[in-house]
DNA sequence: TATGAATGAGGATTCATTCAT
DNA sequence: GATGAATGAATCCTCATTCAT
């Protein structure tokens, strides 16, 4: 047992020395060998803990979700509003302390198009599928609530595909402030509608 | 004078070369040694012509964007409504016809998010830009028109983070048709609310 | 004495857990660290009981070849003419039993040329000596039965580079059954002209 | 033209560097590195002439093995009796003029078999073929002439598995010469018997 | 005695770009 | 202007062996 969680906290350092490296030279400057003096170890010794390089970046890929994850929903319980629940969900990524997750998932997004790479698509596919579920959860339920119409589910594509775009098109953008309030203003306009 | 139409023509010819190479293995399988076999010219040739591989790239981009929009202007004027003609904008794009288009601007966001890379970055820019005018265009006409409210201009930006989204997410998606009834719907209901 | 027992028999289990993996994946595909699990050990433990990887390999060979010419030795002694007490040397190779035995040594024969390497060239020696022997303890005993001609020695070295040819080119052939068939003619042959 | 016998002196060029480093280090101490440090190329340029380190090895194979059939197919003729002529293909293998090539060959079998390798087995098969056709020719002139008797062929398999057995164990031999006169006599027995 | 984490030298191959012709 | 031979830096990954526990 005690193996086992050194081997895990082992790749989470080495996936936490890579963060560090995507950050400063961007995920095409990453190399085996900048990450093993990075994490002050043998290049050897990174492959004793990872298949090959994608795995390591989805392992830090996997862990920064879910950080984010495990704060939005912390946070949107607190909110009353469906209307704010959603906003927590695509709105905490332009906080201060998400300024790194934000980045890295700009690089992640990039190679995923970039590389015709099945591992990564599986990640996009994954990342789709749980926001999805976040968002069905409280649709769902303002729906039991008849806050919002029935048929409220069918836009949960089109609010995952705005926030796409919102955070592709920000990395352009000089005022991110600016981007926080469309957003803001989109949501509050949808759910105007949607509410009976 | 004859001379530049030559060059520019030349640039041009490598470039198509270019868009079917990036079409059959991916902009990352693209060397300038496959180009030059597929131009039919020299490797050295091309450098001639562009400064370097992104030179090419960009060339192509500018090309096949310009043809894109080239189509938007000219359907356009044929539709009635303000919210046809912006549909327009997003909707050609899934048209048989732009097929190769999507794949080509596809691996373009890639790569200008995975490269750290100005030049890209700028083309992205410029794409904003050229679409910001677009809309803007015929938005502010409605305006003057009395058929939308005065400040619907602030929605522009929204109209293009949910182009891209659906554009970036459709790739993942086996019915693209479901994105583009979305797409319309959102359109419908924007200007539902921004209809005086 | 138990220690050396143990020892033994550990080197021997070890052995025999390599000569699976290399029918498998073959001698180049060997790695210390499958053998170490394949054997149920760690990777240190195999150097508390063998120098290094070839130390291994080597010891894997004796064993067959002791195996080999046991058998050998235990067929031999029940053919009547010196024509089939040798085809046993030769032949019983072809057999399904030994076709392990087969696949093993072609594998040690490469590595022996390809690696410019004195233990296995070693082995290899070892292997001709004891050949050797065989042949001319029976050669001799019907030199001194007046069964063959006196100089019939001189052709053990003849006999054993035919064993060894076919040995070789016995990987390439589809059909084994008529390298058995000339390997038969060529004995018989040999002894016809020996014969006094 | 002047292109392609540019290309084909390179190669050959490149592939000579490549045996006076497989003399030296043997096959297995051959890399790329010290093949272009030897040929005074860049690393680069081997791969413009070679598909793999492997296509190398299997070009110089190609030209020593027929440097070594013209040899043997000039001085042929030149024997009267069919006995002669065979001994020319064997023998002429451990003349000093060619003992280069006996190294080298001794390395190519040796990964042949190490090496679950398609293209070295390949050669094999090719040198296999040639040396088949050579003694076929002149075995089926012989047989024609009716100096030897009419299924004379069937002993081409046994000739030439003697020949690589002979050829195998050489290396681990002081005395050549012994080899020599054991081929010499094997031969002559052989034909004793097929003479009608 | 047994272990297995750590190592790092080493090797094949790729490809944008240059430059002499 | 056109060429394509030459380049070599750069990169991922392997694996026998060691050694502290």
């Amino acid at each position: 047992m005690a193996q086992k969680i050194c081997k895990h906290q082992k790749r989470e350092s080495i996936a936490f020395s890579c963060k560090s490296l995507i950050l400063q030279e961007g995920l095409s400057g990453l190399t085996i060998s900048s990450l093993a003096k990075e994490a002050n170890i043998g290049k050897g010794t990174i492959y004793e803990y990872f298949e090959n390089k994608e795995d390591i970046v989805l392992e830090l890929a996997n862990i920064l979700h879910k950080e984010y994850l495990d704060e939005v929903y912390k946070l949107a319980p607190k909110k009353n509003s469906i209307e704010d629940k959603i906003k927590v969900l695509i709105l905490t990524s332009y906080e201060e302390k998400f300024i790194e997750y934000r980045k890295i998932f700009k690089e992640l997004i990039g190679v995923s198009y970039y590389k015709t790479n099945c591992a990564f698509m599986l990640f996009q596919n994954q990342w789709y599928k749980q926001n999805y579920q976040f968002l069905y959860k409280y649709i769902q339920k303002a729906i039991k609530n008849k806050e919002i119409k029935e048929n409220s589910t069918i836009f949960i594509d089109s609010i995952l595909s705005t926030f796409v775009g919102y955070f592709i098109l920000s990395f352009s953008k000089s005022d991110l402030q600016k981007s926080i309030n469309s957003i803001d203003s989109y949501i509050n306009n949808l759910f105007l509608m949607l509410r009976v």
